[in-house]
DNA sequence: TAGGCCATCTGGTCCT
DNA sequence: AGGACCAGATGGCCTA
């Protein structure tokens, strides 16, 4: 199922509805406006403000229990849980950074994050195979890094494939042609939308 | 409707 | 001590 071209989403933050009555209001909390426009985050979709009233993330309590919760504890959680909401729009930044980057498979169909770490990875094994092959065939018995970088390279390749003691490395990958080769059929394979 | 992907919440642990 | 990081849980959205 690849899907990835419908619009981003975003949820709107939780009020934390554990508080006792009358301090969940946005003055006894954290104000928790969510991503803020400013910062260039889409705005939340109105579905999303719509369905977020407790909706969304776990309810379960934890181990101490909601039910006592005092007033300083909340508003650490509130503040903490807007960190880790600012941590993971970060997180998701750098991900659209590297879509933007990796060659592009097809305009329409959104990289999901574990494919794009997956191309991302092959695709720098690929142009670091390039270059070394490129270097290492540079006008033999000029001095230069090119030979040594490629030796260097093969080294650590077999010290992994030894590492993967089950031989789950594939035969090519020792290989540099191994690298493009992979990465060509990943990228066939995404164009495929297989 | 099932499955994939994602955003968010949350508590625990690590780090400064 | 407080923030960053992490992983598990939960529920929404979307497509096949």
């Amino acid at each position: 199922m690849k899907t990835k071209n419908r619009p981003p989403r975003r949820r709107a933050p939780v009020q934390h509805t554990e508080a006792t009555p009358g301090e969940g209001t946005p003055e006894g909390s954290l104000p928790n406006p969510g991503p803020e426009p400013s910062k260039g985050l889409r705005s939340r979709p109105a579905r999303a403000a719509a369905g977020a009233r407790g909706e969304g993330g776990r309810r379960r309590p934890g181990p101490s229990g909601p039910g006592g919760r005092r007033d300083s504890s909340i508003q650490r959680r509130l503040e903490s849980n807007e960190r880790e909401r600012q941590r993971m729009h970060k997180l998701n930044n750098a991900f659209q950074a590297l879509r933007e980057v990796i060659p592009h498979v097809r305009a329409d169909k959104k990289l999901s994050k574990i494919e794009t770490l997956t191309l991302a990875k092959n695709y720098i094994k690929s142009l670091t195979a390039t270059i070394l092959t490129m270097s290492s065939s540079r006008l033999p018995g000029l001095e230069g890094p090119g030979p040594k970088l490629y030796q260097h390279y093969q080294q650590q390749q077999q010290q992994q494939q030894q590492q993967a003691a089950g031989g789950t490395l594939g035969a090519t990958e020792a290989q540099p042609q191994g690298h493009l080769q992979r990465y060509s059929t990943q990228i066939h394979s995404f164009r495929e939308g297989t």
